[in-house]
DNA sequence: CCGTATCCTCATCGATACTG
DNA sequence: CAGTATCGATGAGGATACGG
Protein backbone atom coordinates (compact mmCIF):
# COMPACT_ATOMS: atom_id res chain seq x y z
CA UNK A 1 0.00 0.00 0.00
CA UNK A 2 1.77 3.21 -0.63
CA UNK A 3 1.12 6.29 0.98
CA UNK A 4 -1.46 9.21 0.31
CA UNK A 5 -1.15 12.56 1.59
CA UNK A 6 -4.45 14.67 2.18
CA UNK A 7 -2.97 17.91 3.37
CA UNK A 8 -5.63 20.73 4.65
CA UNK A 9 -5.86 23.56 2.38
CA UNK A 10 -5.82 26.28 4.67
CA UNK A 11 -7.47 28.22 2.06
CA UNK A 12 -8.05 30.93 4.66
CA UNK A 13 -4.69 31.05 5.89
CA UNK A 14 -2.20 33.73 3.75
CA UNK A 15 1.37 32.48 2.72
CA UNK A 16 2.93 32.73 5.52
CA UNK A 17 0.53 31.21 8.51
CA UNK A 18 -0.38 28.46 6.05
CA UNK A 19 3.39 26.64 5.95
CA UNK A 20 3.10 27.31 10.13
CA UNK A 21 -0.27 25.76 10.04
CA UNK A 22 0.95 22.51 8.21
CA UNK A 23 3.55 21.98 10.66
CA UNK A 24 1.27 22.12 13.43
CA UNK A 25 -1.48 19.78 12.34
CA UNK A 26 1.33 17.47 11.85
CA UNK A 27 3.28 18.13 14.79
CA UNK A 28 -0.02 19.10 17.02
CA UNK A 29 -1.57 16.84 19.44
CA UNK A 30 -1.14 14.69 22.18
CA UNK A 31 0.95 12.08 21.37
CA UNK A 32 2.97 12.99 17.43
CA UNK A 33 5.99 14.19 18.70
CA UNK A 34 6.32 11.13 21.61
CA UNK A 35 6.00 8.78 18.83
CA UNK A 36 8.44 10.19 16.59
CA UNK A 37 10.67 10.76 19.36
CA UNK A 38 10.37 7.00 20.76
CA UNK A 39 11.33 6.23 17.16
CA UNK A 40 14.46 8.41 16.74
CA UNK A 41 16.07 6.06 19.10
CA UNK A 42 15.60 3.29 16.44
CA UNK A 43 13.14 1.42 15.40
CA UNK A 44 10.35 -0.28 16.96
CA UNK A 45 7.46 -2.66 17.05
CA UNK A 46 4.27 -1.51 17.84
CA UNK A 47 3.35 -3.12 21.39
CA UNK A 48 7.14 -1.62 22.15
CA UNK A 49 6.16 1.63 21.15
CA UNK A 50 3.23 1.77 23.56
CA UNK A 51 4.73 0.93 25.72
CA UNK A 52 8.02 3.62 25.28
CA UNK A 53 4.99 6.36 25.00
CA UNK A 54 3.39 6.03 28.55
CA UNK A 55 -0.46 6.30 28.16
CA UNK A 56 -1.51 5.74 24.63
CA UNK A 57 -3.75 3.21 23.99
CA UNK A 58 -3.87 1.25 20.90
CA UNK A 59 -6.38 2.60 19.18
CA UNK A 60 -4.90 6.55 19.01
CA UNK A 61 -0.99 4.44 18.85
CA UNK A 62 -2.52 2.63 15.40
CA UNK A 63 -4.23 6.20 14.63
CA UNK A 64 -1.20 8.80 14.36
CA UNK A 65 1.25 5.98 13.30
CA UNK A 66 -1.24 5.94 10.37
CA UNK A 67 -1.21 9.80 9.80
CA UNK A 68 2.58 9.94 9.91
CA UNK A 69 3.05 7.48 7.70
CA UNK A 70 0.72 8.94 5.01
CA UNK A 71 3.29 11.90 5.48
CA UNK A 72 6.05 10.19 4.99
CA UNK A 73 7.33 10.64 8.06
CA UNK A 74 8.00 7.05 9.21
CA UNK A 75 7.93 3.55 7.54
CA UNK A 76 5.87 0.30 8.51
CA UNK A 77 7.06 -3.14 7.59
CA UNK A 78 5.38 -6.27 8.18
CA UNK A 79 6.80 -9.91 8.73
CA UNK A 80 3.69 -11.65 7.99
CA UNK A 81 5.74 -15.27 8.01
CA UNK A 82 6.13 -14.71 11.81
CA UNK A 83 3.81 -16.19 13.89
CA UNK A 84 2.06 -13.78 15.28
CA UNK A 85 3.11 -11.19 12.80
CA UNK A 86 5.38 -8.44 13.62
CA UNK A 87 4.81 -5.30 12.30
CA UNK A 88 7.93 -2.56 12.80
CA UNK A 89 7.93 0.82 12.46
CA UNK A 90 10.83 3.33 11.77
CA UNK A 91 11.56 7.06 11.54
CA UNK A 92 12.08 7.51 8.36
CA UNK A 93 15.24 9.31 6.74
CA UNK A 94 12.62 12.30 6.10
CA UNK A 95 11.42 12.19 9.64
CA UNK A 96 15.09 13.28 10.60
CA UNK A 97 14.22 16.65 9.13
CA UNK A 98 11.48 17.56 11.99
CA UNK A 99 14.33 17.87 13.99
CA UNK A 100 14.84 20.95 13.59
CA UNK A 101 11.61 21.99 14.83
CA UNK A 102 11.65 19.94 17.56
CA UNK A 103 14.64 21.65 18.71
CA UNK A 104 13.18 24.73 18.77
CA UNK A 105 10.39 24.08 20.24
CA UNK A 106 12.25 22.18 23.04
CA UNK A 107 14.70 25.15 23.12
CA UNK A 108 11.99 27.84 23.93
CA UNK A 109 9.94 25.49 26.02
CA UNK A 110 13.04 25.31 27.96
CA UNK A 111 13.93 28.76 27.79
CA UNK A 112 10.31 29.55 29.02
CA UNK A 113 9.60 27.70 32.28
CA UNK A 114 12.98 28.99 33.48
CA UNK A 115 11.54 32.59 32.58
CA UNK A 116 8.35 32.00 34.03
CA UNK A 117 10.22 30.58 37.09
CA UNK A 118 12.11 33.88 38.13
CA UNK A 119 11.44 36.81 35.25
CA UNK A 120 15.00 37.86 34.68
CA UNK A 121 15.46 40.92 32.07
CA UNK A 122 17.12 39.48 29.18
CA UNK A 123 17.19 35.48 29.55
CA UNK A 124 19.38 34.04 26.82
CA UNK A 125 17.80 33.29 23.74
CA UNK A 126 17.54 29.40 22.90
CA UNK A 127 20.94 27.60 22.46
CA UNK A 128 21.47 24.16 20.61
CA UNK A 129 20.97 21.54 22.56
CA UNK A 130 19.23 19.25 20.48
CA UNK A 131 21.41 16.11 19.60
CA UNK A 132 21.67 14.75 22.88
CA UNK A 133 17.90 15.13 22.91
CA UNK A 134 17.27 13.27 19.81
CA UNK A 135 19.69 10.55 21.44
CA UNK B 1 -3.10 43.70 37.25
CA UNK B 2 0.35 41.75 36.96
CA UNK B 3 0.67 39.04 35.24
CA UNK B 4 0.30 35.10 36.99
CA UNK B 5 1.14 32.34 34.95
CA UNK B 6 -0.12 29.20 34.89
CA UNK B 7 2.01 26.53 33.37
CA UNK B 8 0.51 22.69 32.97
CA UNK B 9 2.30 20.25 34.68
CA UNK B 10 3.22 18.31 32.40
CA UNK B 11 4.16 15.52 34.98
CA UNK B 12 3.55 12.94 32.96
CA UNK B 13 6.52 14.12 30.46
CA UNK B 14 9.81 13.19 30.63
CA UNK B 15 12.22 15.72 30.50
CA UNK B 16 12.81 16.94 26.69
CA UNK B 17 9.30 16.12 25.70
CA UNK B 18 8.19 18.63 28.44
CA UNK B 19 9.44 21.76 27.07
CA UNK B 20 8.39 20.54 23.75
CA UNK B 21 4.65 20.71 24.99
CA UNK B 22 4.91 23.63 26.98
CA UNK B 23 5.59 25.49 23.46
CA UNK B 24 3.03 23.28 21.78
CA UNK B 25 0.10 24.47 24.39
CA UNK B 26 1.37 27.84 23.98
CA UNK B 27 1.61 28.33 20.25
CA UNK B 28 -0.97 25.43 19.40
CA UNK B 29 -4.49 26.18 18.69
CA UNK B 30 -6.40 28.10 15.92
CA UNK B 31 -5.28 31.40 16.89
CA UNK B 32 -2.39 32.01 18.94
CA UNK B 33 0.29 32.16 15.74
CA UNK B 34 -2.25 34.36 13.56
CA UNK B 35 -2.52 37.02 16.38
CA UNK B 36 1.13 37.21 17.62
CA UNK B 37 1.60 37.33 13.55
CA UNK B 38 -0.47 40.09 13.48
CA UNK B 39 1.00 42.18 16.51
CA UNK B 40 4.54 41.38 14.85
CA UNK B 41 3.68 44.58 12.78
CA UNK B 42 3.26 46.90 15.60
CA UNK B 43 0.90 47.37 18.29
CA UNK B 44 -2.81 47.20 17.36
CA UNK B 45 -6.10 47.93 18.88
CA UNK B 46 -9.01 45.03 19.46
CA UNK B 47 -10.75 45.87 16.82
CA UNK B 48 -7.97 46.33 14.35
CA UNK B 49 -6.72 43.17 15.54
CA UNK B 50 -9.99 41.18 15.10
CA UNK B 51 -9.87 42.22 11.16
CA UNK B 52 -6.47 41.62 10.87
CA UNK B 53 -7.26 37.83 11.88
CA UNK B 54 -9.65 37.42 9.78
CA UNK B 55 -12.57 35.17 11.17
CA UNK B 56 -12.04 35.27 14.92
CA UNK B 57 -15.02 36.10 17.37
CA UNK B 58 -13.95 38.53 20.03
CA UNK B 59 -14.60 35.74 22.29
CA UNK B 60 -11.30 33.97 21.00
CA UNK B 61 -9.46 37.12 20.53
CA UNK B 62 -10.00 38.12 24.42
CA UNK B 63 -9.57 35.24 25.43
CA UNK B 64 -6.50 34.09 23.40
CA UNK B 65 -5.18 37.19 24.23
CA UNK B 66 -5.67 37.49 27.99
CA UNK B 67 -3.25 33.79 27.75
CA UNK B 68 -0.96 35.41 25.62
CA UNK B 69 -0.43 38.30 28.17
CA UNK B 70 -0.32 36.03 31.27
CA UNK B 71 2.83 34.45 29.25
CA UNK B 72 4.50 38.12 28.93
CA UNK B 73 4.39 37.53 25.19
CA UNK B 74 2.43 41.03 24.98
CA UNK B 75 1.67 43.92 26.97
CA UNK B 76 -2.04 45.36 27.04
CA UNK B 77 -2.19 49.44 27.83
CA UNK B 78 -5.68 51.02 28.35
CA UNK B 79 -6.31 54.89 27.70
CA UNK B 80 -9.45 55.06 30.34
CA UNK B 81 -9.74 58.51 29.44
CA UNK B 82 -10.88 57.96 25.69
CA UNK B 83 -14.41 57.84 25.05
CA UNK B 84 -14.90 55.09 24.03
CA UNK B 85 -12.34 52.94 26.02
CA UNK B 86 -9.45 52.43 23.80
CA UNK B 87 -7.44 49.23 24.30
CA UNK B 88 -4.08 48.78 22.70
CA UNK B 89 -2.18 45.71 22.32
CA UNK B 90 1.48 45.16 21.87
CA UNK B 91 4.43 42.41 21.00
CA UNK B 92 6.56 42.14 24.32
CA UNK B 93 10.19 42.05 23.55
CA UNK B 94 9.91 38.64 24.62
CA UNK B 95 7.22 37.46 22.59
CA UNK B 96 10.27 38.30 19.73
CA UNK B 97 12.30 35.31 21.11
CA UNK B 98 9.38 33.28 19.39
CA UNK B 99 10.42 34.17 15.58
CA UNK B 100 12.71 31.21 15.75
CA UNK B 101 10.47 28.93 16.80
CA UNK B 102 7.86 30.45 14.52
CA UNK B 103 10.55 30.41 11.68
CA UNK B 104 11.12 26.96 11.97
CA UNK B 105 7.51 25.91 12.11
CA UNK B 106 7.54 27.65 8.81
CA UNK B 107 10.23 26.69 6.85
CA UNK B 108 9.42 23.22 7.78
CA UNK B 109 5.60 23.79 6.44
CA UNK B 110 6.83 25.09 3.46
CA UNK B 111 9.23 22.30 2.88
CA UNK B 112 6.78 20.17 3.39
CA UNK B 113 3.79 20.96 0.79
CA UNK B 114 6.81 20.95 -1.83
CA UNK B 115 7.92 17.49 -0.56
CA UNK B 116 4.47 16.27 -0.58
CA UNK B 117 3.53 17.66 -4.24
CA UNK B 118 6.92 16.41 -5.84
CA UNK B 119 8.77 13.84 -3.95
CA UNK B 120 11.97 14.74 -4.25
CA UNK B 121 15.32 12.56 -2.98
CA UNK B 122 16.28 14.93 -0.60
CA UNK B 123 15.32 18.42 -1.19
CA UNK B 124 17.20 21.44 -0.02
CA UNK B 125 16.91 21.52 4.12
CA UNK B 126 14.73 24.27 5.83
CA UNK B 127 16.38 28.01 5.27
CA UNK B 128 15.84 31.41 7.00
CA UNK B 129 13.44 33.38 5.15
CA UNK B 130 11.92 34.51 8.84
CA UNK B 131 12.12 38.20 8.54
CA UNK B 132 10.82 39.30 5.62
CA UNK B 133 8.11 36.76 6.96
CA UNK B 134 7.82 38.74 10.24
CA UNK B 135 7.93 42.01 8.09
C1' DC C 1 -15.28 50.30 21.22
C1' DC C 2 -14.13 46.41 24.27
C1' DG C 3 -15.32 42.88 25.78
C1' DT C 4 -18.56 39.00 28.68
C1' DA C 5 -22.42 35.52 28.98
C1' DT C 6 -24.90 31.68 27.15
C1' DC C 7 -25.72 28.10 24.42
C1' DC C 8 -24.27 24.97 21.06
C1' DT C 9 -21.52 21.80 17.81
C1' DC C 10 -17.94 18.97 16.82
C1' DA C 11 -13.28 16.94 16.83
C1' DT C 12 -10.21 14.73 19.93
C1' DC C 13 -9.14 11.57 23.05
C1' DG C 14 -10.02 7.67 26.58
C1' DA C 15 -11.98 3.02 28.14
C1' DT C 16 -13.29 -1.29 27.13
C1' DA C 17 -14.16 -5.15 24.50
C1' DC C 18 -13.19 -7.75 20.69
C1' DT C 19 -10.87 -10.04 16.09
C1' DG C 20 -7.12 -12.09 12.93
C1' DC D 1 0.96 -9.41 18.77
C1' DA D 2 -1.29 -5.89 16.11
C1' DG D 3 -4.75 -3.81 15.66
C1' DT D 4 -10.45 -2.49 15.07
C1' DA D 5 -15.17 -1.40 16.97
C1' DT D 6 -18.08 0.94 20.00
C1' DC D 7 -19.34 4.10 23.34
C1' DG D 8 -18.65 7.97 26.10
C1' DA D 9 -16.27 12.17 28.21
C1' DT D 10 -14.18 16.51 27.51
C1' DG D 11 -12.84 20.76 25.73
C1' DA D 12 -11.91 23.84 21.90
C1' DG D 13 -14.11 26.71 19.25
C1' DG D 14 -18.45 29.17 16.97
C1' DA D 15 -23.05 32.06 17.03
C1' DT D 16 -25.52 35.30 19.06
C1' DA D 17 -26.88 38.53 22.31
C1' DC D 18 -25.90 41.68 25.68
C1' DG D 19 -23.25 45.11 29.14
C1' DG D 20 -19.63 48.89 30.55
Amino acid sequence: MPIPQPLPSHHECTGAMRSVRDSLDLLGGKWKLPIILGLSGGPKRFKQLQREVTGITAKMLSKELKELEMNGLLTRQVQADAVPVAVTYTLAEYGHTLFPVIEALHAWGQQHRAHIMRPAPLPAPPTAVAEEVLA
